[in-house]
DNA sequence: GATTCACTTCATTTTGAATTGAAGAATCGC
DNA sequence: GCGATTCTTCAATTCAAAATGAAGTGAATC
């Protein structure tokens, strides 16, 4: 049972969220007492489960999907205050979401603090997935049956038979799988 | 770093390994010590590793990777030796494999032990994935992001216009995946 | 119906990834 | 330069999933 991650994902409703330097409009008809707040840790969760689904440290998922759910760029010391995590886990997730070109990073003019904000297009994560995790794997694994066909030659024949075939079968999934990755790649792109 | 799996996947390559019951062909010409051990043990390594890429405990890859690679059908006690594992392990991996039709436990008229053969087809392997782990948590994000979508009464007219299209652009990926599931479990049925 | 053998269950332990947090580095304004 | 502020690093900690193994269950044999 995959826990669905983050009893966090910040529970503190703490004054007002919105602690974004620039906008500042009248909070007009505001409803329920933080409803953005209430929006970006449901974001924060969505998308924390989608990152351990894919194999990724859920705090990955958390933040972009806080930078997601929020209009103006933050800061790492707003995204540690509102997803309460350490600064380390922000630092090291931001810096990987940037290298993923999911997040992009802006140091405004005269500022001292670096902002991120989400880029919206989810190709790069999905097609980062693929390429980072599936293609490499699937290649070692392609080159290991490699290596043990050839082990093949010290076996009884019956049992050669018998190993060639079903090592053989496992290939062909290896090379299904093969052409598939980039052939959704491309549907993606469409 | 994901850790290629399984240090074990038996190191000892003890006497003869081939403790199947019935054949018994002259070892002939064989060549390395125990060929088919290391065959089996490679085999064990490598769908450990598809396994838990795919999120499941490695230890169901071995098992199966060593039932693949073994012509004759092996008994829990066999397995557990071969793989060094426990015996807990050992039974509540085979009774998961046996549920996904992965592997079939067969009870032989007059014996006391049942044995368990690999399922040749991956098919089986593959469809599970899709459908027990990936379809049901796509599922479930959805209907959080529909739960959010709701949630956008409560916000200022500038962020909720700003969220509903982020939103949107995340419930549309999902119904993106949603459809191409099912489009490579048809692929792969080809 | 007692004994043996095959298997299951589950409380405990192990393990390894994720997270923390404090110390150090870097950067900026003065 | 100096101090203040932001960010990075990494050894130590936490935590959950996986593995263990011994006690329990059940079935087959005599």
């Amino acid at each position: 049972m995959p826990q669905a991650s983050t009893a966090k994902v910040s529970t503190a409703p703490q004054g007002n969220g919105k602690a974004n330097g620039s906008s500042d409009h009248p909070p007009s008809a505001a409803a329920s007492p933080d409803a953005l707040a209430d929006i970006q840790k449901g974001m924060a969760g969505i998308f924390a489960d989608l990152a351990d689904l894919v194999g990724n440290p859920s705090s990955l998922g958390s933040i972009y999907g806080l930078l997601f759910a929020t209009p103006e760029p933050l800061s790492m010391d707003e995204i540690v205050e509102r997803l309460d995590i350490s600064t380390g886990t922000a630092s090291q997730g931001l810096r990987r979401l940037v290298e993923l070109d999911a997040v992009v990073p802006n140091k405004a003019d005269g500022e001292r603090v670096t902002r991120y904000a989400a880029k919206l297009e989810l190709r790069p994560f999905v097609s980062m997935f693929l390429n980072q995790q599936l293609m490499p794997r699937l290649g070692k694994s392609s080159d290991r049956l490699a290596d043990l066909e050839r082990a093949l030659e010290g076996l009884s024949p019956s049992d050669q038979e018998t190993l060639r075939f079903r090592i053989g079968r496992a290939a062909k999934w290896h090379r299904r799988a093969g052409m598939f990755l980039p052939l959704i790649q491309k549907f993606l792109r469409g």
